[in-house]
DNA sequence: GTTACTGCAAAAACTTTGCATTATT
DNA sequence: AATAATGCAAAGTTTTTGCAGTAAC
């Protein structure tokens, strides 16, 4: 169960145009949307294609090297994995501040759940989202 | 904790449109695009513009009539509500049935994970996709 | 009669694709 | 030199918006 075909990841070459979206999912800790990151690699001097950087973050992210995320409104956005295994986020709608939680826990009830009503081969997806400490201290409330 | 604001749903009115969609949704156990569901009505010989159908579906879900879903490629998809409470849903990939799951005990752990990272006024998207039993049945595997 | 909804079509936002050019191995 | 990546711009999708006309209350 859960063997992963190799994606089809083209773009294997090591390209100035690849190190630099790399890098810049690396330089941020949040995850970003193409257009964002397409923007910032601009705006530090780098000349890169939009549909370049769409290209090499898919890419990457099938290949295991970049995390994705959902927004709540479909947005699918990119960061550097941190962690090997699976894992979900909490993510801190203020300041996009990111803190990787083992789903081992999670993952056991999906399997139970799965199962209880019959199904197989479950996936699944997972995203926490609130206001971490910091940002709750800073903004006051109505 | 977890106040909703009322949302600003306008589309107050009972119009034949409104019903039309609301009927629509009702009339499938699966959950379905806003397109999906336009083509069904023009099918049906229902006359609505498809603007229309974008705007008592948001209302609709707003409202928290219907529930909406997303799928891993974005695509925001409505069905009636089967149920009050908060829960998440298991879908068939192949058939596209769905079975609702109580969420109690996911609530739970999230609430715990939240907390113990200092994270408050938490929320969460949460979906189940797998094979269900009778598509597994049916569909030999390779 | 007033207010809100409808439908169309235009616009907006986002992503993919074709192809000539350029860079990499 | 051969092969793959790039960039542009065009095309494809999906969703939103403006506004005159129409329906609901």
């Amino acid at each position: 169960m859960g063997s992963k075909q190799s994606p089809d990841s083209r773009q294997s070459h090591s390209t100035r145009q690849r190190q630099a979206v790399l890098h810049s999912t690396r330089s941020s800790p949040l995850f970003r949307s193409t257009q964002e990151i397409h923007t910032e690699l601009r705006s530090a001097g780098e000349s890169v294609g939009l549909a370049t950087v769409y290209r090499h973050l898919q890419s990457l992210a099938g290949e295991g090297v970049l995390d994705t995320l959902q927004t709540k409104k479909g947005e699918l956005l990119y960061r550097c994995c941190r962690s090997d295994g699976h894992h979900h986020h909490l993510v801190c709608e203020h300041c996009g501040r990111t803190t990787e939680i083992d789903g081992e826990e999670i993952e056991a009830w999906i399997e139970q759940a799965a199962i209880r009503h019959g199904y197989t081969n479950v996936s699944h997806t997972f995203e926490m989202f609130g206001l971490c400490d910091a940002c709750r201290r800073g903004s006051a409330k109505g």
